[in-house]
DNA sequence: GACGATTATTAGCCTTGTCTAATATTTGGC
DNA sequence: GCCAAATATTAGACAAGGCTAATAATCGTC
């Protein structure tokens, strides 16, 4: 062990290796990190079977911009995540969880989609920037966000 | 260096798996990710060279949340990548383009901050949140973060 | 129903980034 | 100057996420 100080800092998470404010917002956006793949993935799901009726495999990989076999790993994590459920060569069903975490995605990635475009951002760059931020807004800044795009 | 997208449009450069304009964005954050990791660290070791005259691996390790090790790994990849210089048992430096890194990472984080704040965010959530915030901002964004915060 | 094209999966490799445990070096107190 | 403590490094494991190449299954067309 190298640190066993004090203070853990106040919003984090569950891991505990404080000794440093700052290194809970690191360990926070490490943290969201590692659930943002998980998130996109649903989301696109969620997505897929709204627009087709099931979200296939190779369309997956078409709209997240990667080969096949990199889906399919993915996949599997998920599986084993119970977000989704999938049999071979089948298309992919999103759970009850998975489908409460697509809904929360779609509406962070809505209200940042939203914001940005009433800043006055072009759809093309917001688009793409709420891609990146809406995995790391807390609630409280999404509130801001919301209030912000909804003011008249 | 990282962020330069005043053009918004078609997925730059040297790629090849279009076929979805979405893709294009998923990629880019996957590319942003990687990133990431070496941005903090130059613009951490800025810091501590400023504050205390060096930057050592046991108070970046600290600041960072990450045992040694980590640290030492990845200081290797920013050597690696002409972004600090070191020696065995001794204190990090960064190289020119490091330190430009440093700063352009700075000012960034700068603008977003403010921007939270001017929002109306808590200090606290505004630091966690532009942490994650800061390196999914194309230039258009912060160009707009930046007014929003400074206007009158 | 058979067959070629499409799609899905498996196998295997690479890189990052995290960790613990063990080792090496430097530093500071005496 | 020596020795213990602090610090740095190395070694080695593991998980995630990306890829290519090869194989397997399904689908569409005849």
């Amino acid at each position: 062990m190298v640190h066993d100080d004090l203070q853990p800092s106040p919003p984090a998470a569950s891991d505990e290796r404080p000794s440093d404010p700052r290194a809970g917002a690191f360990q926070g956006v490490r943290e969201a990190h590692r659930n943002e793949l998980a998130e996109d993935y649903v989301e696109l799901i969620a997505e897929l079977i709204h627009a087709r009726g099931e979200a296939r495999p190779v369309d997956i990989a078409a709209k997240m911009g990667v080969t096949p076999p990199s889906v399919a790993k993915t996949l599997d994590r998920l599986a084993r995540d119970g977000l989704i459920t999938r049999a071979r060569y089948r298309s992919v069903f999103l759970t009850d969880a998975g489908r409460a975490l697509a809904e929360e995605c779609q509406r962070r990635h809505d209200i940042v989609l939203r914001f940005l475009l009433r800043l006055g951002l072009d759809a093309e760059t917001a688009e793409h920037d709420a891609e990146g931020i809406e995995h790391h807004v807390s609630e409280r800044t999404l509130a801001l966000f919301a209030a912000f795009a909804d003011r008249s």
